[in-house]
DNA sequence: TTATTATCGATAGAAAATTATCGATAAATC
DNA sequence: GATTTATCGATAATTTTCTATCGATAATAA
């Protein structure tokens, strides 16, 4: 056995390490050599041992007193998430949303290429965003096969959204990024991942009304 | 002493609570009476316990077999999050990502209302978007404190989104909804809620890099 | 009517995530 | 050169979150 087994680590951790990365690239643009857990700490208020801990997962090794090499962890960070390798994408729903993620350049430093979109509405189809044009969704199936597309990005409406999800399953797609509303049902090995705002605001707000509460 | 504390909940929970919502509100629209946590668990393959749990901390209290009460339950989530009343907000940096939330028409429902639209860019002030008028910086601490805006939105570019922060406290909001990648430092007593949309994709990435490598 | 079943609500237990401790090490200071 | 300090890496303890159990209850079926 050469290879081993990939590690699988918490969610909670793999949320946090992009957290790190923005910073690092940050600091590598200032020309930082190193970084240390508690410097990367104070950035979040977290616990130095918290950063350090998640640093682990990724393999990078510090050195004692003065940290962890800048660009070193970024690699590391970058090739655990497996964004050194930039993935090609789909995007389905070429509305408010659809358009801003079309138009989102870091995306290519996240790993992400939206190379494709599709809409339903006949008269989205054949307009260009982003310079790109839009395609009906009877041409998915057959592109996303032929160009071996592993992801698939979903900003339409929550009730076109589980037949989307459908239709990207039958397209060979591997990974779902969600932004609709929706619970939606996938076969067994394909990924799902929900990108729901609602879920952040409804941390804002609930503090938000305490605060406003306790007055 | 006649109004308790407010509770204070996981940041699990408290984003688990708007997945429940909309899956109620799409049972409401369909003239469903009731709905129990084995069902609501079942949409996100949630353990129904965990979605016990979760209800319990608004209050809403169900029945024996049947389950709780849509309607109610709603309400009870609703409150809750503090989303039974609209809070007007405004948004900083009218680029891709802010036009986007801007044509969301969804945020009334989740107690969101934005108000009015703020950017430093001379050629983007005066121009509207989805029918607001685009306004120049120096107006915002005026507007904000006569409006009495305690939420204020950020999508400017990292490089841009403390000092926007630090305009938005001065203005004396309350809550920052940032979708900015940069740690934002903020005064005691503010509160500030990231939506990192990198944070999600890592965790797909993570999940597909893994599933690739395992082939 | 009585038994069965699905669910709630409360309490207890298990698992996961976070934080603390401590020895080792490399740099800086005395 | 010895001492102090900041940090890492490993292990242990703690806290938080999630899950299981169990009696009570309301609907349904026998
Ligand atoms: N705009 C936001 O800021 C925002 C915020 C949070 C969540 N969302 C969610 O993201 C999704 C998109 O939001 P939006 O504001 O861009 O909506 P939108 O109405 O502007 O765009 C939706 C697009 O999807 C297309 N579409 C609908 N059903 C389709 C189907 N079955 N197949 C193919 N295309 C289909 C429509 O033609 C339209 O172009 C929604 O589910 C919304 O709830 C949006
Ligand atoms: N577009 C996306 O899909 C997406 C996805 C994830 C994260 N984000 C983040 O959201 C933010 C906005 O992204 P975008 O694509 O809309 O960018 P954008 O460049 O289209 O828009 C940014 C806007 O902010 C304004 N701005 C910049 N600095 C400002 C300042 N100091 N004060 C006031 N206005 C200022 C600019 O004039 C511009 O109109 C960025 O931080 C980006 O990283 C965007």
């Amino acid at each position: 056995m050469t290879t081993s087994a990939p590690v699988v680590v918490s969610r909670s951790t793999l949320k946090r390490l992009p957290l790190y990365l923005h910073v690092l690239e940050d600091l590598q643009r200032q020309g930082r050599e190193y970084a240390s857990c508690t410097m990367l700490a104070g950035k979040f208020d977290f616990a130095p041992i918290l950063v350090r801990k998640d640093l682990e997962v990724t393999g990078a090794k510090g050195t004692a007193k003065i940290g962890f090499k800048v660009v070193d962890l970024i690699r590391d960070i970058k090739e655990f998430l497996g964004w050194h390798n930039v993935q090609d994408a789909f995007l389905v729903g070429a509305g408010n949303l659809g358009k801003a993620l079309l138009g989102y350049k870091d995306f290519e430093l996240y790993g992400l290429n939206i190379v494709a979109v599709f809409d339903a509405d006949p008269r989205k189809v054949g307009t260009r965003v982003f310079n790109k044009e839009v395609l009906p969704m009877g041409r998915m199936p057959g592109l996303a096969k032929r160009m071996h597309i592993n992801i698939g990005i979903v900003t339409v409406s929550a009730d076109g959204a589980q037949a989307v999800v459908d239709a990207m399953v039958i397209s060979g797609i591997r990974a779902i990024w969600n932004f609709a509303p929706a619970p939606l049902s996938i076969p067994d090995g394909i990924i799902l991942e929900n990108a729901r705002l609602t879920q952040s605001l409804a941390v804002l707000s609930n503090n938000l009304k305490r605060t406003l509460q306790s007055e």
